[in-house]
RNA sequence: GGGCGUGUAGCUCAGUUGGUUAGAGCGCGUCCCUGAUAAGGACGAGGUCCGAAGUUCGAAUCUUCGCACGCCCA
C-alpha cells in the first residue's frame, strides 16, 4: 500500500516530465507495473495460508499462478488512485506490464542475443537456503531473520602431511561443515607461529597475533617454537579431520595452466579475508557452505586447466541432511549432528578445544525454528564481470544527482562486479526461455512465441487451450509462464528423436525491470520507431535503496545488449542520461516508515487535509531531494501560508479590485489570445509598453523575467529545490512590495493610465507566474488559470496552463540597476521600521524626517528622487541623505579579506590590527583624495585601493537609529502638534474602518461618520485631517453629532474615549 | 567487518572555489499593520557548526583519526 516516500518518487517523475513539456519537448510518460516476483508470491501464500514450495506444488502451480496474476491487481485502483490525487500525469491506460507476452517476449529477444553470444551460463551459487522449505531466501527475507544464539565453537587440528608433528589448528561454529572441508586459508601477510602446548604432544600453527587470546581460553602455557609469514605456509597438504572424499582423492592431483600439476584439495591457500579478530587465523573452507568459501573454490578452479581443477564437494542434501557420502550421519539434519561430530572429533585427539559461541545467526521468517544454512544451488549467470569496463565507462557518462553516487556507492559496486545470478527456481516469473535437449544436455534459447510455435514437431500448447477452455476468462499472457510453457516441447535439432523441453527456472524480477528501456515497446518485436526515438531516457529517478536494483539492472542490460557504439543512437550513456538518487523517507520519529509505528499518515488523508500541491510544493522546495527526510505534517501544512495562500492572496487582491475596477482583459483584447504572452498582452486597449510605465511596474517586470529565466537555468539541471527557492523569492517580492506599494494605485477612484498599468502589470505577473509553478503545483496552477484567464477569455486562450508553453524570461525587460536600488530601498524601509519598534514609535503615528546614510553613495541620487516611497512606507514626512553624517554614526575600516589574503598571506593579521587601530575617518579621506590609502606594517608600508577595504557604518548611542549592511538610518522622534494631529486623524481612520467592516458595508459602500464625546483638541485635529479620513474610508460626512439610527460604538483615539457612529449609505 | 552518506538554532533544513557578523522556514517571545483581513509584516532570544588533531594569515568548508546515526553489502 502507498505510503509518502511513494508519493515523492511519483512527485518527482512528474515535475521534470511536466517542466520539459513546457518546454516544448515530448514526454511519453508510459506508466508501467513491475508484477512478477517473490513478493507477489508471498502474497498469494499469506492468503492460502501456506508457506513451503511443497505446499505449492501440491496446491497446483497453475491455480497458484492464476492467483499471483489477479494478485497484482488488487492494490491497482488505490496506486491510480493515488497517481490521480498527486497529480502524476502519466498515461495509465497504455501501461506496460511486466507480465505481459509482448514485454516478456521481449526480454526473450534480450536472453537469446545473450545466450547466443555465450553470456549465460550455468554454475553453482550459494544462496541462504531454507533446507524445510526447499527455497532460496533474499537478502531482505535473510536479514528479518536474524538473533542471538548459543553455537558450538570448535578448534580443531589438521595435521600437516609434511611436517612432523605438527597441526594447523582451524576455528569454526559449524561444526557439521567439517565433513566437506576442502582447504584451509591463511592471511599471506600475517605472521604465524608454530607453538608447543603445555600436555600436548603435537605442535599447532596458529596466527602470531592471537596466540596469546587462544591460551588464555585454553588456560595452558603455549610456547612459540617458531614463526614464519602466511605465504610459506601456502601449499602445505594436510589430512582432513574426515576422510569420506579424502580417502578416493587425496591422492589426485590436476595440471594447472602453468602445466605443473598439483594437489586438488586439503592444502592451505591464500585468502585476503582472514582476519585476527577471531578464531585462529586459520580457516576452514567448506566452499558448498560459505560464499566466501566458494569464491576460494572457483579462484583454485581457475588455476587449473579447464576441467581438471577441484570439484565442489558437498556432504549434505538440499533437505539439510546428510548424503550418503558421509555414512556416519547420512539421512541426519545437519545440525543435529554438531555435537556428534564434535565427540566424535575429541575421540580422535582433534578436538584442541570447544565451548559455545553466541553470535547472531539467521533463522527462517516464516518458520522460526528453522535454522537457514548457505548452500550451492545450480544457477544461471549472465556474464557481466565481462563487462565491468565498459559499465564503468558508461557510468563515467552519466550525470548522477548527487554526484557523489557516480564514483561512490554505484562506481563501487559496478567495480566490484560479479556475474549476474540470473535464474529464480520459483513460479511467478519470466520463463526463462532456454530449452534442452533431453539427450545431449545442448540447449538453445528462443526469442520469441512465435519462434517457439514454429520449431519442428511442436508438442504441448494443448494444454493452454485446454486450460483457456475450461476457463476463457484467462488472461492470454499467462500461456507463456509456468507451467504451460513447461508443457511446450519440440524435436531436438541435436539428436534424432530426441526432445527439447524448457528448464524449469524463471528469472530474476530485476531483469524484468531492467529491461523496460526497450521491453515496454514490446522491442524489437514491436514498437521499433518508438524505441529508437525514446531511447536513451533523458532522466529517470528512484530511491538510494535502488542504487543495486533497477539503477543497476538498467546499466548492465543495457551496457551488455547495445554497447557502446560512438555512432548515435547508442552512444554512452545509456539507457538513462540523468539520474536523480533519491533520500530515503523516514517516518515522523526519525525511523524507518511503518505501519504498524503509525508514524506518518496515509497518503489520502494527507491529500484530503492539505492537498496534492501542499505535499508537492513541500517535497520539492523543502530540500535538495537526494536528501534523507523525515516525514512531517507540519511542514506539508506550512506549505500552504509559505507559498500557496500567499500567491493565491496575490490573486485574490487583483481579484477584488479588478471586480470593482471592471477591469476585464477580455474586452481589451480582441480574437485568439492563445497563451497570453507579452506579445499578445502588448495588443490590448490600454497596455502599455513597460518603458512607459512606472518603475515599480518596470520593476515587478524585470524580477519577473529574472525569474523566470534562473527557474529554466535550474530546472534544466535538475535542481528543483533552487528553482523553488528563486519562485519563492519572486511570490515574496510580488506580494510583500509590490502589492503593497501599488495598493493606493488599484484603490485610487480615476482610471488613469497609471492604474491601468498596475493592472495590466499585475495580471502579466499573475498570468506568468501561473504557468512558473504549472509543473510544481498543478492544482494550484490549473486553478489560477481557470480564474485569471479561461473564465475571461473562454475558448480565445488555450483551455489549460499545463499546454502553456514554459516561460524562459526576456533579457529586455531586466533592469539591474532598478533592482539594486528598489533593494536598497527595501532595506532602508526595513531598517526604518527597525528604528521605530526600538523607540517605540508606531508607524501610524507621522515623523518629521528620516535620515539615511549611505554605506555607498552610488545611488544616492536616484533614491533622493525617491524619497516619497520611503515616506509613504516608514509615515514620515521627509527623508534626508547623508547630513552630518559624524553625528550619528561612526565609520569602521575593515580589509577585504578575499582580497587581501592572495596578496598578503602571512601579513594579514598585521594589517588587521593596524587597520583596527588607525583613525578610520583620516583613512576615508586619504582613500577619497588620492584613491589609495598607505598603512604602515612592521615589515613595510602596504598601499590600499578602496576595492580592498570595506567601510562599515555603526549607529551611535543615543539615536532612533538602525544600522544594516548598506545604511543606517536614523529617526526624528520630534512631535509637533500637526504631527500629533494627523496621528489621531490614523488612529480614527483605523477605528472607522474597523466599524466599516464589523457594519458588513461593500468595499466601494459610502459611509456616515459621527463622533460623539471629543475633546476639542481631538476635534481638531480630524477636522484638520477631515478630507484624508472621509477619502480613505469612503465617508461622505464627518460630524461632531451622534447618527439616529445607528448604534455607537466606544472607541480610544489616542487618550480620549469617544463614541463612533458609522452609518451605511444604500 | 567493508563501502557510501549524514551530523549546522528547540524542530526541518540551506550554506555556492576556505574569507570578516553561519542563514531560511516553523516553533517560541515582543510588537506592528489592518478593505489582500479566518490574511500580512517587523524585531528578538536561541549555535562548543558531532569530537580531537592537523594544514592555513584565516576552517562549518580541506586532511587524518574517532563518535553517533542511516543505507547498502558482508
Amino acid at each position: 500500500m502507498p505510503h509518502p516516500g511513494h508519493c515523492l518518487t511519483r512527485a518527482i517523475k512528474d515535475l521534470f516530465p511536466r517542466y520539459q513539456t513546457m518546454r516544448g519537448k515530448l514526454c511519453e510518460r508510459k506508466a508501467g507495473w513491475d508484477t512478477h516476483g517473490l513478493p507477489v508470491e508471498v502474497e498469494v501464500c499469506k492468503e492460502l495460508g501456506i508457506h513451503s514450495k511443497e505446499e505449492i506444488e501440491a496446491f497446483g502451480i497453475e491455480p497458484f499462478i492464476h492467483k499471483c496474476q489477479q494478485s497484482v491487481w488488487r492494490y491497482m485502483q488505490e496506486w491510480e488512485r493515488l497517481t490521480e490525487r498527486l497529480g502524476f500525469w502519466v498515461n495509465l491506460d497504455e501501461a506496460y506490464v511486466t507480465y505481459h507476452q509482448s514485454y516478456i517476449e521481449s526480454v526473450w529477444w534480450s536472453l537469446k542475443k545473450l545466450f547466443d553470444q555465450q553470456l549465460l551460463y550455468q554454475g553453482h551459487k550459494i544462496v541462504w537456503w531454507w533446507a524445510q522449505g526447499g527455497t532460496a531466501l533474499s537478502a531482505g527475507e535473510v536479514g528479518q531473520g536474524y538473533r542471538e544464539v548459543a553455537d558450538p565453537s570448535v578448534y580443531v587440528r589438521f595435521p600437516l602431511v609434511d611436517r612432523q608433528n605438527t597441526d594447523l589448528l582451524v576455528w569454526t561454529t559449524t561444526p557439521w561443515t567439517l565433513p566437506s572441508n576442502q582447504f584451509a586459508a591463511v592471511h599471506p601477510e600475517l605472521e604465524y607461529s608454530t607453538l608447543e602446548v603445555e600436555g600436548e604432544a603435537r605442535r599447532i600453527i596458529v596466527a602470531t597475533a592471537l596466540v596469546e587470546a587462544i591460551a588464555a581460553k585454553l588456560g595452558k602455557t603455549c610456547t612459540i617454537v617458531s614463526a614464519e609469514p602466511g605465504k610459506s605456509l601456502i601449499g602445505h597438504r594436510y589430512i582432513p579431520p574426515f576422510d569420506y572424499y579424502h580417502k578416493t582423492q587425496g591422492a589426485k592431483q590436476g595440471v594447472l595452466k602453468s602445466g605443473k600439476k598439483e594437489a586438488l584439495a586439503w592444502r592451505v591457500v591464500a585468502a585476503d579475508f582472514v582476519t585476527t579478530d577471531s578464531g585462529t587465523g586459520v580457516v576452514h573452507q567448506a566452499p558448498a557452505f560459505g560464499e566466501v568459501d566458494f569464491d576460494v573454490l572457483i579462484a583454485e578452479q581457475s588455476r587449473f586447466e579447464p576441467g581438471h581443477g577441484p570439484e565442489l564437494i558437498c556432504a549434505v542434501a538440499p533437505d539439510g541432511k546428510f548424503t550418503d557420502e558421509a555414512p556416519d550421519y547420512a539421512g541426519r539434519w545437519v545440525k543435529d549432528c554438531d555435537k556428534d561430530i564434535s565427540r566424535e572429533l575429541k575421540r580422535r585427539g582433534l578436538l584442541l578445544h570447544q565451548e559455545q559461541y553466541l553470535h547472531e545467526y539467521p533463522f527462517c521468517w516464516r518458520a522460526e525454528d528453522d535454522p537457514l544454512i548457505q548452500y550451492p544451488r545450480r544457477s544461471w549467470f549472465i556474464r557481466t564481470s565481462q563487462f565491468k569496463d565498459a559499465m564503468l565507462a558508461n557510468n563515467a557518462q552519466i550525470n548522477w544527482l548527487p554526484e557523489h553516487i557516480k564514483d561512490g556507492r554505484f562506481g563501487n559496486f559496478l567495480e566490484s562486479n560479479v556475474d549476474w545470478a540470473l535464474s529464480r527456481e520459483r513460479y511467478w516469473g519470466t520463463p526463462l526461455p532456454i530449452w534442452r535437449c533431453e539427450s545431449t544436455g545442448q540447449m538453445e534459447a528462443v526469442g520469441s512465441y512465435d519462434e517457439l510455435l514454429a520449431k519442428p514437431g511442436l508438442q504441448g500448447t494443448d494444454v493452454w487451450e485446454a486450460a483457456k477452455q475450461k476457463q476463457p476468462t484467462l488472461a492470454e499472457d499467462l500461456k507463456i509462464h509456468k507451467p504451460y510453457i513447461d508443457a511446450v516441447s519440440y524435436d531436438s535439432p541435436f539428436a534424432k528423436g530426441a526432445r527439447m523441453q524448457r528448464v524449469p527456472e524463471v528469472i530474476d524480477c530485476w531483469y524484468d525491470s531492467g529491461a523496460m528501456p526497450f521491453a515496454q515497446w514490446g522491442y524489437p518485436h514491436q514498437g521499433q520507431e518508438r524505441f529508437e526515438q525514446q531511447f536513451p531516457a533523458d532522466f529517470i529517478s528512484e530511491a538510494l535503496d535502488q542504487t543495486r536494483g533497477w539503477f543497476y539492472s538498467q546499466l548492465a542490460i543495457s551496457t551488455l545488449l547495445f554497447g557502446d557504439r560512438s555512432d548515435a543512437p547508442h552512444a554512452y550513456p545509456h539507457p538513462y542520461k540523468n539520474c536523480i538518487v533519491l533520500g530515503l523517507m523516514l517516518g515522523e520519529d526519525g525511523k524507518k516508515m511503518s505501519k504498524s509505528k503509525r508514524n506518518y499518515r496515509e497518503p489520502n488523508e494527507i491529500f484530503d487535509k492539505y492537498g496534492a500541491d501542499a505535499l508537492r510544493w513541500y517535497f520539492f522546495a523543502n530540500q535538495p531531494p537526494w536528501t534523507q527526510i523525515r516525514y512531517s505534517e507540519q511542514a506539508i501544512k506550512d506549505s500552504i501560508p509559505e507559498f500557496l495562500l500567499r500567491l493565491w492572496n496575490c490573486y485574490s487582491f487583483f481579484a477584488i479590485y479588478a471586480n470593482i475596477d471592471g477591469f476585464d482583459p477580455a474586452t481589451a483584447l480582441a480574437g485568439d489570445v492563445g497563451q497570453l504572452t507579452s506579445d499578445v498582452l502588448a495588443k490590448a486597449q490600454g497596455y502599455r509598453k513597460l518603458a512607459e510605465r512606472g518603475e515599480l511596474d518596470r520593476w515587478i517586470m524585470g524580477e519577473l523575467h529574472r525569474a523566470a529565466a534562473q527557474v529554466v537555468e535550474r530546472m534544466d539541471a535538475y535542481d528543483n529545490y533552487g528553482a523553488c527557492g528563486v519562485i519563492t523569492e519572486f511570490v515574496d517580492a510580488l506580494s510583500n512590495w509590490y502589492v503593497r506599494r501599488s495598493r493606493d494605485r488599484f484603490w485610487s477612484g480615476e482610471h488613469t493610465p497609471d492604474k491601468l498599468d498596475a493592472y495590466w502589470t499585475l495580471y502579466e505577473c499573475l498570468v506568468t507566474t501561473t504557468k512558473l509553478i504549472a509543473p510544481f503545483t498543478p492544482f494550484l496552477a490549473e486553478g489560477l488559470w481557470q480564474n485569471l484567464v479561461v473564465s475571461a477569455f473562454a475558448d480565445r486562450a488555450i483551455e489549460s496552463v499545463h499546454l502553456a508553453d514554459y516561460p524562459t524570461g526576456n533579457a529586455a525587460a531586466l533592469d539591474a540597476v532598478l533592482s539594486e536600488r528598489m533593494k536598497l530601498v527595501r532595506e532602508i524601509v526595513s531598517l526604518g521600521r527597525n528604528a521605530r519598534m526600538a523607540a517605540k514609535l508606531k508607524v501610524r503615528q507621522p515623523l518629521g524626517k528620516v535620515e539615511v546614510i549611505l554605506a555607498d553613495s552610488t545611488h544616492q541620487v536616484w533614491l533622493e528622487a525617491h524619497g516619497a516611497l520611503v515616506c509613504d512606507e516608514l509615515n514620515v514626512k521627509s527623508v534626508d541623505y547623508a547630513p552630518n553624517a559624524d553625528q550619528y554614526i561612526s565609520f569602521t575600516v575593515l580589509p577585504d579579506l578575499k582580497r587581501l589574503g592572495p596578496k598578503l598571506g602571512k601579513r594579514l593579521p598585521a594589517l588587521k590590527s593596524a587597520l583596527a587601530a588607525a583613525n578610520p575617518n583620516a583613512l576615508l579621506k586619504q582613500l577619497e583624495t588620492s584613491g589609495a590609502a598607505t598603512i604602515t606594517l612592521p615589515d613595510g608600508d602596504v598601499s590600499l585601493d578602496r576595492e580592498e577595504l570595506q567601510v562599515r557604518l555603526q549607529a551611535k548611542e543615543g539615536w532612533a537609529a538602525a544600522q544594516g549592511a548598506l545604511a543606517v538610518v536614523v529617526l526624528s522622534t520630534e512631535l509637533t502638534p500637526a504631527l500629533l494631529a494627523e496621528g489621531l486623524a490614523r488612529e480614527f481612520v483605523h477605528a472607522v474602518q474597523g466599524q466599516r467592516k464589523d457594519v458588513s458595508c461593500e468595499y466601494t459602500d459610502r459611509i456616515e461618520i459621527g463622533v460623539a464625546g471629543a475633546t476639542d483638541e481631538l476635534r481638531a485635529a480630524l477636522e484638520a485631517n477631515q478630507d484624508y479620513i472621509l477619502g480613505e474610508t469612503l465617508g461622505k460626512s464627518l460630524t461632531f453629532t451622534p447618527i439616529s439610527g445607528v448604534d455607537p460604538i466606544e472607541v480610544k483615539i489616542g487618550e480620549v474615549t469617544i463614541q463612533l457612529y458609522v452609518k451605511q449609505l444604500k
